[in-house]
DNA sequence: GATGGGTATTGAATCGATTCAATGCCTCGA
DNA sequence: TCGAGGCATTGAATCGATTCAATACCCATC
């Protein structure tokens, strides 16, 4: 019966070379002589040599490919995270290992005990549990991860995020200017930081403009979802003093809001305008466009790759490592990055009122 | 300075065991005593051992990752199907590695090339390259994969699809029983299989129908974007004798063509009724809902995973295997399964004419 | 002809878990 | 008391590539 697979030695006893030189003639090509590697590549074509990976990382210690873990892959704005981060990471010749917790804790735990048994090069999270416990495990097998789309200000991680107080200002700025003065708030679950962070924005407009902070009416809703948007849209209609104007914390939130108030024959923007955030492609796509405070989320996805690729490739951070050929200079320090969101005005809030 | 990581030795050591009983008390819980195996699990515990999957993998040969490789995450479409082999992976205690080819051969073959490189347990593949060239190092390493979202008849591959040709019909019959006589089919790359079956669908309603083929006007698009959508929009106004309806090869492009059609005043469904194909979650989610042909995209990922999981677990199929445990009789059946649409009728059709 | 220096190649040790034949221990029945 | 048989455990071989100190070889120089 014949050999299951076709390994190193085969290639190397085919080429009469041994082990070593097949290995260098891969790892390190202008160690070994033009015509040898020639002839090795040769043999490794005719007998489609494919090299284990499984090997290969139990002896360096290290995979070629990188974890990243989003809360949701339905949402279009966490795609476009994956996207950013992909191409970072195949360009540096590291396959991607796109996840989904579905904001669950426990899947969360799940995925990051897979990935640290896999010793994953790095791994992207966005996380679902925010105690942070469930990464524990990355800190001790000492496996490089960066938070994604979350403010941490550990000093012991990298993160990338956007800064949501001024994208929550940007959004009622806008309104105020087009003279609203009675701005609902439909927000998502309250326990996030991002919702608090967006209200505390929408405040801050509020009060530069010296209208009372009760301008704003928060509508707070379980999930960021299209249909949780058309529920908010009925509770808003039956507000007593119905606000002019919506300031949606997602744009699934607000596309759900806008399909429900065109059903209940409410104008937008006349009767009702609408400010959404994300700014995902079907903000645009719809009857009316949707103003959007846009994310950049391909950069985000791009600039955390990068950093973990540059956490994975300097030295650790336990100082026992000066001395060695690095002069320590190179050592790799955590970075906060807060990237800033852009308001995109369509038609959804273009209307004055007052 | 310490060791690096701690390995099943250090455990042994730390439980007055041998690295086999550590072993076995993880591959097969019952073969240890209940006793030794709770003192090792407590030593597991203390010294946050994580087995190396590179080393396990080495010695197994497979590893407990799949492989999905899909066109497009920006097509909410794809990622139901991820989402469905996603899960369907999870049950069976794997990790998926979802990964985007961006509709390129080339992206493609380098991602078949990763994968056979860390010999994935399967892929599930999307192809991007009609050929199937790109998938040859698979079959060269036997690495079992399922074609999704493609028919494929080799008798040598399982596939999961769904059937076009029945999506195609179900779309245009409802046009026609609406009363509708002049068809627009804005259709796609005309080199896909998929664009190809749903115009013979269409033309056989018409045919059925005992209408001329002329019936159905098709406008080709280079892309199946929500962009190209609202371009043939304007070739769709610029037509002589205008259609009263479009049926759409996917609901991005009949988003954009709403889009474009409300942007110019022409109503829908009064004056133009419109069908995507589909189902995404946001045809449903705009002011005039769209009716849409529903694949089973969550279904088809799912069992796709399925049958992958069935092939991985069972015997190749060179004869050579008979004579062995299993009586050559759960050798695996390569499958093209093929599943049925449905149409979800909703607002932007419902209209009669004529 | 000897010496030195560079380049190309070798081969054995190593990474860490799995596997399985061999061994040890214990109990129960004859 | 002895032996059979079952259960728990051992330990050495193994997977396949990487790595590096050692070696071999060639050419230039003195």
């Amino acid at each position: 019966m014949a050999k299951k697979t076709v390994g190193i030695s085969d290639v190397a006893r085919e080429a009469g070379v041994s082990v070593g030189t097949v290995s260098n003639s891969f790892n390190r090509p202008d160690s070994v002589a033009p015509e040898t590697r020639a002839r090795i590549l040769a043999v490794v074509e005719r007998l489609g040599y494919v090299r284990s990976e499984s090997a290969r990382q139990l002896r360096t210690g290290t995979s070629r490919i990188v974890a990243l873990l989003v809360l949701d892959l339905a949402n279009p704005f966490f795609v476009e995270v994956a996207n950013g981060a992909e191409r970072a990471a195949r360009a540096a010749g590291l396959g991607v290992m796109v996840c989904t917790s579905a904001q669950s804790p426990s899947e969360e735990a799940e995925y990051i005990g897979l990935f640290t048994e896999q010793q994953v090069r790095g791994v992207l999270v966005i996380p679902a549990d925010p105690t942070g416990h469930s990464l524990e495990p990355l800190r001790r097998q000492r496996i490089p991860y960066v938070v994604v789309d979350r403010l941490v200000q550990d000093a012991e991680v990298c993160s990338v995020s956007v800064d949501d107080v001024v994208g929550g200002r940007l959004a009622v700025e806008h309104l105020l200017t087009q003279g609203h003065r009675r701005i609902a708030y439909i927000s998502g679950p309250p326990h996030l930081q991002q919702i608090r962070d967006r209200r505390t924005g929408a405040l801050d407009a509020i009060a530069a403009a010296g209208l009372p902070p009760e301008t704003l009416h928060e509508l707070p809703t379980a999930h960021m979802t299209i249909a949780a948007g058309r529920d908010a849209a009925a509770r808003l209609l039956g507000l007593a003093d119905r606000p002019t104007a919506v300031f949606c914390a997602n744009d699934l939130l607000a596309l759900g809001l806008e399909q429900a108030l065109y059903a209940a024959g409410v104008k937008v923007p006349e009767e009702v305008a609408i400010v959404g955030y994300d700014d995902i492609e079907f903000a645009s796509a719809v009857a009316v466009p949707l103003t959007s405070v846009r994310q950049p989320a391909a950069e985000m996805g791009r600039l955390a790759a990068q950093m973990l690729l540059a956490e994975a490739d300097a030295p650790g951070e336990d100082g026992s490592e000066n001395g060695s050929q690095n002069g320590g200079k190179s050592r790799h320090e955590h970075r906060a990055v807060v990237l800033q969101p852009e308001l995109v005005v369509r038609t959804s809030s273009l209307h004055r009122v007052g």
